[in-house]
DNA sequence: TATTTATTTGACTGTTTGGTCAAATATACC
DNA sequence: GGTATATTTGACCAAACAGTCAAATAAATA
């Protein structure tokens, strides 16, 4: 008995999610939304209680497609240097995808929307601080097999090194984002990241390592 | 003939400064930054054709300010790595006096600013993308001066290396501002820092390079 | 003291904001 | 067809928003 579920509720969090990462949260309205997603504004607040919610929800949804694309990536299967090539290229074609789509660099939804909320709302700050420390994990169990395999030094501070290389990154979006410049990103990531891991051998168009 | 010019444009900015720092551009309003400063909405319209021009002038006093200490802690006078190590401590000094104040980690207020207006705000993204083309300078000199004095390989790119520190610093600045820790920068900044430069050796508590 | 000019004031406007709600509507099951 | 439940609607609200303006006021000069 009953109705049957509906799209809607989805079609807000995907509406929210471009309009919040192209702009800003502040900056983007309940109206906004529900015009783009051309819902009215009475069934945004039947699914959720707040703007605040709903931009949790939009975190959930993309922290969800990057543990499944990170599983995959981070693959205990592939050799470790891989998995790294494997995020860069993944993070340089999503940024790809999305200025050309949304007609600017975007940067990290993450790093963007904690930097603007973190004083503002405690939840969305613990959130996403959740999410950024799930990340740093797979760079860890990465670098620890690296050691294992003697790429790097057993000397190597797997905790500080993975926060170096989580920081580049999240610098390299930051910055990509303000300059509005995919560019700056294709030149720099990947280098930067096999230089920081300390590798200076990178893969080549084959996708397998060079000498 | 006239008045004498009162300190109110400069209350006006200094107090912006400190919310929007604080919290966001989109998040403090008109009427947020008056009644903190105890100014007239009409004294602010008086001084500022918009709040988004408000905004610039943060910008140029926070470079100001910027400028006039890294023209002394870049000085060619100094060892090209006493020159950021005390950019280091400045930053952490800066952070935590900010952040007593003020109650948050707040971190970069260029990058957090950039992030939430470069798709918003053309004039603003430009002006921020200098100011951190200029800091990046500084960064690229005493590199350069690294590589002269044989202290990191003359193969050295670097504007890719200047960039990797950069990125690196704001990505620490902005993960301590999401999380509103200040103990995760005191553990890192530095550290990573000089692993990223490439140097282990870092100064000891009298201020001098330990061999 | 009169004049000039920069500064300050506070009331005002039209719009947008996040959020509410009772009523209307659609649909799955019995 | 009737009933239960989920969804949708659009009108509504008080507060907050960026920005305006004419008048009042303070001070430096002459």
């Amino acid at each position: 008995m009953g109705r049957a579920p509906t799209d809607t509720k989805q079609k807000l969090i995907d509406t929210a999610t471009d309009l919040i990462w192209r702009q800003s949260y502040n900056a983007v309205s309940v109206d906004d939304i529900c015009k783009a997603a051309d819902v009215k504004k009475g069934s945004f607040y039947h699914y959720f209680p707040s703007k605040a919610h709903l931009a949790l929800e939009t975190m959930d949804s993309c922290m969800e497609e990057t543990v499944q694309k990170y599983n995959d990536f981070f693959s205990a299967t592939r050799p470790p240097l891989e998995r790294f090539a494997l995020m860069a290229r993944y993070v340089l074609d999503q940024q790809r995808e999305i200025s050309e789509e949304l007609g600017h660099v975007c940067g990290c939804p993450f790093a963007t929307l904690g930097s603007e909320l973190a004083a503002q709302d405690k939840e969305i700050g613990q959130k996403i601080t959740a999410a950024l420390e799930t990340k740093s994990a797979y760079y860890e169990s990465a670098l620890r097999d690296l050691v294992a395999e003697g790429v790097i030094s057993p000397d190597t501070d797997i905790k500080q090194k993975a926060s170096e290389i989580f920081a580049y990154i999240i610098g390299q979006l930051i910055m990509a984002r303000i300059k509005n410049d995919m560019e700056f990103l294709e030149n720099g990531l990947e280098a930067g990241l096999f230089d920081l891991i300390g590798v200076k051998k990178i893969f080549n168009e084959d996708k397998k390592l060079t000498a």
